[in-house]
DNA sequence: GCCAACGTTGGC
DNA sequence: GCCAACGTTGGC
């Protein structure tokens, strides 16, 4: 059987938390906390080269511009347990949670690469492409949800990013 | 299995 | 800071 090509995501971020700047700095990172199973069986369908938008929620009073996508991410490791559901002192501790049947997953995403300027959730909204997601659909918490490829390109137009050069990151 | 109470998310 | 929308919890 053939390998499946990338599939495309879109992962949520608070940038005062940790934003796409903060990614570039640490070069990696396990992407952990996620307590939701329908975003929890989302990270379980990633693939090792799975591109990710990054987007920054909440991020009216953040230094790295508006609410939107800040950059693309790609999946650097498939989903395993996420570490932070056996630690007593993390607030993501799930004492339900045991090592031979964990409850929670997470990824390891790495920068791929920023967009120019961050592209405002309200530009997403309006591209024909993003009618349909839940993204922009008023109500939906999901911190992790799918992007078919027309999405995941006419972001990166309305970004300006020039496919490509994306493809060559 | 129902559902009210509660906590969280996230745009504004 | 507000609050609508949603998921989870727990009493019954």
């Amino acid at each position: 059987m053939p390998p499946s090509p990338p599939r495309h995501w879109l992962l949520k971020s608070e940038p005062d938390v940790f934003g796409y700047p903060d990614l570039v700095r640490v070069g990696r990172e396990p992407w952990n906390g996620v307590r939701n199973y329908q975003a929890r069986n989302f990270l379980r369908e990633m693939r090792e080269g799975d591109l990710c938008l990054f987007y920054h929620s909440n991020a009216r009073h953040s230094r790295v511009g508006p609410t939107g996508v800040a950059g693309v991410a790609r999946v650097v490791r498939a989903a395993y347990p996420d570490n932070l559901q056996f630690d007593p002192d993390s607030p993501y501790h799930d004492p339900k949670s045991t090592s031979d049947n964990p409850r929670w997953s997470m990824v390891d995403v790495a920068p791929a690469f920023a967009f120019p300027a961050v592209l405002p959730l309200d530009t997403l909204r309006a591209l024909p492409e993003w009618q349909d997601s839940p993204l922009t659909r008023r109500g939906t918490r999901l911190s992790v949800l799918p992007v078919t490829p027309e999405q995941f390109q006419a972001a990166l137009a309305a970004a300006g990013v020039d496919l490509p050069d994306a493809h060559l990151v």
